[in-house]
DNA sequence: CGACACACCTGGATGC
DNA sequence: TGCATCCAGGTGTGTC
């Protein structure tokens, strides 16, 4: 289920039995993800040990001596930290054996995941030409004034874009826009500088906040629940069509914009 | 280049 | 209960 909090509260929970560790084996069930799992996945990534995990947008990047395996959860994918007696359910397509005995397992039904290898991360060609993250300093609001100049598509589609900035998902596009009081159909070029500001300072706060609430769910990394780490009642907009604005008390507009579904207050989004 | 539609895939919810 | 339909949190690719 994952936006960009749920991949970061992954890789933080993933960190502590992952780095450091070895993988002494690799099982892939079955190889038919968004990009086939390459032939040679098992091989390379037998015997390496773990370094770091790094997360770039919403790819995982497992840092080795001899490169790095990129993994990507798509829609619907999760990672689990298990023991190896648990038997795999339909859909664990990808698990790594660690040498501290437990496993770690790719779940992903809808199989928009990757699993890939390259042996240099940041040139491969999913990560060379990414925008900046929004939670680091190259993000701000006059960068998105800028690049946006003369763009007549919707806002919405814009701060979506990973060329733009990355890892604002549909979920997070539609609250950043209603803590911003930006209608999401706006076009780009048509926002101003300070309105900008306002909006990548709530881009990265809606992330933040995401990813604190995603904390509370680090403890339970090993049970299988696995349920996604954001909580429904912490959304203004989000899935609530129909329904009162928590600010004005109007009810909350949904509309299809860029082919995703997007959620506003006519009201409090101008 | 920019803007947009489409593709990939499974399963859960809804409606008849 | 069964079946058809619609919808879903991503994002690379192809077309105009």
């Amino acid at each position: 289920m994952p936006e960009l909090p749920e991949v970061e509260t992954t890789r933080r929970g993933l960190t502590p039995h992952l780095v450091g560790k070895h993988i002494t084996e690799v099982r892939v069930r079955d190889a038919r993800l968004r990009w086939p799992v390459p032939d040679d996945y098992a091989a390379l990534m037998r015997g390496a040990r773990i370094d770091a995990i790094e997360r770039r947008a919403k790819y995982l990047l497992w840092h080795s001596a001899a490169g790095t395996s990129i993994v990507h959860l798509g829609m619907s994918g999760s990672l689990r930290v298990i023991s190896p007696e648990i038997a795999p359910r339909k859909h664990d397509h990808i698990e790594w054996q660690l040498d501290s005995g437990m496993v770690v397992r790719l779940h992903d039904p809808r199989r928009f995941g990757c699993v890939l290898w390259a042996a240099d991360a940041d040139s491969h060609t999913l990560i060379k030409n990414l925008g900046p993250e929004p939670l680091g300093n190259e993000f701000h609001g006059d960068w998105l004034f800028e690049r946006s100049r003369g763009r007549k598509q919707a806002i919405k589609t814009f701060i979506m874009d990973a060329k733009q900035v990355v890892g604002v998902g549909n979920i997070y596009a539609s609250e950043a826009l209603f803590r911003a009081g930006i209608l999401p159909t706006r076009a780009a070029g048509r926002v101003s500088r300070a309105r900008y500001e306002g909006l990548a300072a709530a881009i990265r706060s809606v992330l933040s906040d995401a990813i604190s609430a995603g904390g509370t769910t680090l403890r339970d990394f090993l049970n299988d629940s696995g349920e996604p780490g954001y909580f429904k009642q912490s959304l203004s907009v989000y899935g609530r069509a129909e329904e009162a604005c928590k600010v004005c008390g109007q009810a909350v507009r949904t509309k299809v914009i860029g082919q995703r579904s997007s959620f506003y207050c006519t009201t409090c989004q101008r």
